[in-house]
RNA sequence: GGGCACGUAGCUCAGUGGGAGAGCGCUUGACUCACAUUCAAGAGGUCGCAGGUUCGAAACCUGCCGCGCCCA
């Protein structure tokens, strides 16, 4: 039938090809069918000018799989695509185009910059699209969205005037992370904290009075130069007599009181700080309770302002020099200490962000938080694995105001206006023109636009048409799992569950499936400073999509980091191709095959074995998905193909292929194209592109794998007897074993004789003697009596209810005979012994179940039969010496 | 300082109350008619340490040691 099929499987031939088939099938595309249920995944919505990376790739393999087994099950599965404008990082980008023509954006303009941006999104945005379908991601394409859709941006207009309509959306003047290189701010969770060995400068602030001074010490001398306060713990017997006294701010010359307050750590320096509410938040909320003024001595790049006198337009670290250089010479520097503290990073370009006082919008989080702890708490959104909960209820629990302006051109802008007349604010859902208060049309909006994440935090409602009451809203709100990262779960899942909770009222989905890192060989975060990152694409074009989706799938756990290995993705590759061979096989050996039914009552033992096997190995394959086990799911439907299937059931299936019995033909043409069909079925969601190849050549029913109907337990084929094979097995095993210590050519075919004491086991060779000599390559086969004598110069192994003997004339030395079988005597004691230690404790008898204890007494029975079997055949070698 | 993981074969990692597993690597043998990207056989483990719970612990509890991450 099938002649020319290549022995090795090539991805390239294949892969493009089914995509576009199920492209141009329409079959990725999500039916509101009123039939089915929904199931409904949105993509974490990867950066619009990004790369596909390794983290991609993982994730998106594992929400591929998810939604091609939801589909095949008959939901209707939609997985919704999406790509995000992601704001710094994109800004940044066209920023460094505009550098390599001598330009900044503040040289071309607003408009003209959002131009350039929107060209570079037409340009680069479809990229990471494109890298999704090589991956095979089975995204509904025609549902495709953006954050900055017309759609999406209504959407984030609508909650920001909703929120600021309830109070919960406010703009003040408060400390935030400022960063100098990206001239913005950044919520708190966008600032990295890593240790640094800094130094803690020591400085005397003289008393007002003449009556001497105070040290404090800080980390961050140039900050002095906004203090406007020091502060001591009020149980600090040292300073007590201080509180209330004024000192002289060295190098400014300002007066500034003493004041207590308990959030000073005694033991830290002197035990009293400089308070500068401009520059610190501690200080800042310090500043708040004793109500100090603040001083602004930076300006947004970092550099220092006219407030700093003669270090106005100065950087920051070379006014920390000078300055600490002018204090020395004024002899107000006591000392300087070494000193390890922790140092805010912006998580975009790693600068040292600067905590700075700005008016900015901000959400109120408290009682937005509240439902979203409760609904976790509840358990209406689960973690999987369960532990994260924990680390999003403490987040969550510990919740600071959201501060949401960006100083960033790219981006949804903040729906706010200003009156230049009147001085009105105002918030709204249109664009104005004139200012509502006063008419005049003298208004401008804010600059500022809006954090990523607060677009974001609406996607799995937005996407679906809200704030409409669309038909997809209704039908596949709320989704149903969120596969994403670890480090995103405050960023984005957090604030998903907040935003759903107050916009739809409920969950936005009922399972968050968090997944761990893909790191390097050596364990290493992959990046690009450190040029340690492997390019998915790169798999995909050297082994194939199917062999990258299984390297990621298997052998790791949900939430734990994996490392990534050239050698695992080669294992999977081998995958591939043993699955291609063994189709291969099935394949070549159809001829005069006709598919139809399976006839029960016509199997052999091998048959009925097999297909529990498949049937088994489907409801757990299923189970464990379910249960989002995807690496175990994996790796049992590799286990069963590789060395059930292929290692056992095709080598058996060879004899009635080829032994010339018509009906025995048939038989294993049906039984093996009905374990290879279920179990490509099985493997699709891994691997959508060679079960996809290999099922279109086998006789098949319907349009495609993917939406051919997923396997089900069926219990006509819970075949009781199946077990038995075991005994077949321990026969072919056994025979091998003594080929191979005799070192047995292969190609030399042996005889055995077979002495069985169990009349059942018996039966069970007998019945199956062509699998043996086939298998163990035997070409005479003899059963003997229990008294029957043996040749002498043959080797033994005895398996339950039986001993087989190989003869080896000539080739078996007595002496290393008997001393094998010692081993084997030594082992089973070992085995009896443990088992009848178990057996002669009173509590295992009473308190285990009784199939255990059952279990175990079977077990001491064949041990002990067959430990006798072995000490017979030593002691007729011994007497023979 | 608080929290969370992890420590299982040489390496990477599954397993989580009833006889220690996989892949790779290693040793031996074989180009056997689906596959040498293969097949057969094998070596290799006090499941970090110490207590406890249990008839039974790699798994559950406590402490300790080691490594890592998150938060402050």
């Amino acid at each position: 039938m099938e002649k020319n099929i290549p022995s090795v499987y090539d991805p390239k031939e294949v892969e493009d090809k089914w995509y576009e088939f199920w492209e141009k099938e329409n079959l990725f595309f999500a039916d509101k069918d009123p039939e089915k249920e929904p199931f409904t995944i949105v993509i974490p919505p990867p950066n619009v000018t990004g790369q596909l990376h390794m983290g991609h790739a993982l994730n998106n393999t594992l929400q591929d799989i998810i939604i091609r087994t939801k589909r095949m099950q008959g939901y209707a599965a939609l997985w919704l695509p999406g790509t995000d404008h992601a704001g710094i990082a994109t800004e940044a980008k066209v920023k460094e185009q505009l550098a390599e023509e001598g330009l900044s954006k503040y040289d071309v303009g607003r408009e003209k910059f959002l131009e350039r941006v929107w060209a570079w999104k037409e340009k680069y945005g479809g990229k990471i699209i494109k890298q999704l379908k090589k991956l095979g991601s089975s995204c509904d394409w025609s549902r495709l969205r953006f954050t900055m859709d017309e759609g999406l941006s209504r959407a984030v207009r609508e909650v920001f005037v909703r929120l600021y309509e309830k109070g919960l959306i406010y703009r003040g003047d408060y400390i935030v992370n400022w960063c100098p290189t990206c001239k913005t701010t950044l919520s708190d969770i966008e600032v990295e904290h890593e240790e640094e060995t800094g130094k803690l400068y020591y400085v005397k602030y003289p008393l007002k009075d003449g009556s001497g001074h105070l040290t404090v010490a800080t980390t961050r001398p140039e900050t002095m130069l906004g203090d406007t306060a020091v502060a001591v713990n009020p149980e600090d017997e040292r300073y007590r007599h201080l509180v209330g006294k004024t000192l002289i701010l060295p190098v400014v010359g300002r007066e500034i009181p003493i004041i207590e307050d308990s959030y000073v750590d005694k033991e830290f320096g002197t035990g009293a700080v400089k308070v500068t509410p401009g520059h610190d938040p501690n200080d800042f909320e310090m500043g708040l309770r004793h109500n100090l003024p603040v001083i602004n001595v930076m300006d947004e790049n970092g550099y220092m302002n006219e407030r700093a006198g003669r270090f106005d337009g100065m950087d920051r670290y070379e006014c920390r020099k000078l300055l600490v250089k002018q204090l020395q010479e004024e002899g107000s520097l006591e000392k300087i200490e070494d000193l390890k503290h922790s140092v805010g990073h912006c998580y975009r370009c790693h600068s040292t962000v600067e905590p700075m006082v700005s008016k900015q919008w901000f959400v109120r989080m408290k009682p937005l938080a509240e439902p979203a702890i409760e609904v976790v708490k509840q358990g209406k959104v689960q973690f999987v694995p369960e532990r994260f909960t924990k680390i999003y209820l403490n987040w969550l629990e510990n919740i600071h105001d959201w501060c949401i302006s960006r100083q960033l051109w790219w981006g949804h802008r903040i729906p706010a206006w200003y009156c230049k007349d009147c001085g009105e604010m105002t918030v709204s859902r249109e664009d104005l023109v004139v200012c509502p208060k006063c008419g005049s049309s003298r208004i401008e909006q804010d600059p500022d636009v809006l954090d990523t994440w607060f677009s974001s935090a609406l996607w799995p409602f937005s996407t679906l048409g809200w704030p409409d009451d669309t038909e997809d809203l209704k039908y596949f709100y709320p989704t149903s799992v969120l596969v994403t990262g670890y480090d995103i779960i405050f960023f984005w899942v957090a604030r998903m569950i907040f935003s759903a909770m107050e916009f739809m009222k409920r969950e936005p989905f009922k399972y968050v499936v968090i997944t761990g890192l893909v790191r390097d060989a050596l364990g290493r975060k992959m990046s690009k400073s450190l040029g340690n990152g492997i390019d998915p694409l790169e798999v995909i074009e050297k082994y194939g999509a199917d062999t990258l989706r299984f390297t990621l799938s298997t052998g790791n756990a949900p939430g734990n980091d994996m490392r990534f290995y050239w050698e695992k993705v080669e294992a999977s590759r081998n995958f591939a191709n043993k699955i291609w061979n063994a189709s291969r096989f099935v394949m070549m050996n159809l001829e005069g095959f006709t598919p139809g039914e399976i006839n029960k009552s016509d199997l052999t033992l091998k048959d009925r074995w097999i297909l529990k096997r498949v049937n088994d190995i489907t409801k757990e394959v299923t189970e464990a998905l379910n249960k989002f086990e995807i690496g175990i799911a994996a790796q049992k439907i590799y286990d069963f193909f590789w060395s059930e299937f292929c290692d056992w059931y095709i080598e058996m299936a060879k004899i009635d292929l080829y032994g010339g019995d018509d009906a025995a033909k048939k038989r294993a043409q049906q039984v093996l194209c009905f374990v290879l069909e279920r179990a490509l079925k099985l493997l699709h969601p891994f691997m959508p592109f060679i079960t996809e190849e290999i099922w279109q050549h086998l006789p098949h029913e319907g349009k495609s794998i993917m939406v051919s109907k997923w396997p089900e337990y069926n219990p006509d084929f819970d075949f009781t007897d199946a077990r038995d094979m075991e005994i077949v097995c321990d026969a072919v095993r056994g025979i091998r074993n003594i080929r191979a210590d005799m070192n047995v050519s292969p190609a030399k075919k042996a005889r055995a004789f077979v002495r069985a004491s169990d009349p059942f086991v018996m039966d069970i060779l007998k019945e199956n003697i062509q699998i043996i000599k086939s298998l163990a390559k035997v070409e005479d086969m003899q059963f003997i009596d229990r008294d029957a004598a043996v040749p002498h110069k043959a080797v033994t192994c005895v398996i339950k209810g039986t001993e087989i003997f190989v003869p080896m004339e000539g080739l078996v030395d007595i002496e290393t005979e008997i001393e094998r079988l010692n081993k084997e005597h030594a082992n089973l004691e070992k085995e009896i012994e443990r088992v009848s230690k178990k057996l002669s404790n009173q509590g295992f008898l009473s308190k285990a179940p009784q199939d255990v204890v059952e279990k175990e007494r079977q077990k001491e029975k064949d041990y002990r039969d067959m430990i006798e079997k072995v000490e017979q055949r030593l002691k007729m070698l011994r007497e023979l010496k």
